[in-house]
DNA sequence: TCTTGACATAAAGTCAAGTTTAGGGTTTAT
DNA sequence: ATAAACCCTAAACTTGACTTTATGTCAAGA
């Protein structure tokens, strides 16, 4: 059992984040002793998770529904297991759109580099939409869809 | 050259946010006739490095410093490839995190489908948290560092 | 005893990135 | 000539996720 101080402290989040997701109801189950709160090893669990889901783009009230969820036991597995399906999926698609989003960084990085070495744009634009050296016109082709 | 109205659709977003990103002097060589934006390839492009920036996690303002520095010519090849370099970088890290991301998805959902067979969680609570079915293990160590 | 430090609450404030509202101008179709 | 469909601005509003502030309780140490 743990103080939301030492909570705080282990995850490197401000004691008023904690309060505010207590508020905000992602630790249905925590526990109070004189108006104190507990954090046991369930509650820890749930702030791993709560970290993971929010990465992932969830909002703190669908990270509530889920936390609920858990709380309700095994009616709702199905219902936890949709929610994180779809997760992946949306971080999935997301992984490939900052792909594209790379490549896009990385052309534009060789193309400085260039304009540098050149003192001018005028042989880039010469060389754009498509003759580019290979490895760099393939970089731009899949940054340009 | 394009009204503001035709490169809404042309990009899918609104025309308000069209407006907001020219108050915000994302479009500092914009032109007008007789009060009336207008869009050229300049700003075209302009708006696919915006959406890259954006994805790539840069603030409005700092987006705004980069247009800047593209309208003040060759004088800011260096200051450009340095922001975009740090971009590069912050969004290899960004993968990375988001990889450990899928990681703890993809082991939830493993998760549930085993708690959904079983129709409870007696089972997974013996095998957490290293006695996992080795496939399964490997993914839920890198979901935990 | 008195101050320090941790805990608590409720309510107001902040910030970025838009969006909405309320006003008004110009051109085109009926 | 009037409505529809564009364009414009300034300013207020919204949203989500916190953070700050003001106020108060309680236990331990000097």
């Amino acid at each position: 059992m743990f103080t939301i101080g030492q909570v705080s402290k282990m995850f490197g989040l401000p004691v008023s984040t904690l309060r505010y997701y207590d508020k905000e109801g992602l630790f249905p189950s925590m526990e109070r002793q004189s108006g104190i709160r507990k954090f046991s090893e369930n509650e820890l669990e749930a702030l791993r998770v709560i970290e993971c889901l929010k990465k992932s783009g969830l909002e703190i009230r669908e990270i509530k529904q889920y936390m609920q969820w858990c709380k309700e036991g095994a009616a709702t597995y199905s219902d936890r297991k949709e929610l994180l399906e779809k997760r992946r999926q949306t971080v999935e698609e997301e992984m490939e759109r900052l792909n594209k989003t790379l490549d896009m960084l990385r052309f534009k990085c060789w193309y400085y580099e260039t304009a540098i070495r050149d003192g001018n744009e005028n042989r880039l634009n010469e060389m754009l939409p498509d003759k580019l050296p290979p490895e760099i016109q393939a970089i731009y082709n899949r940054a340009h869809e």
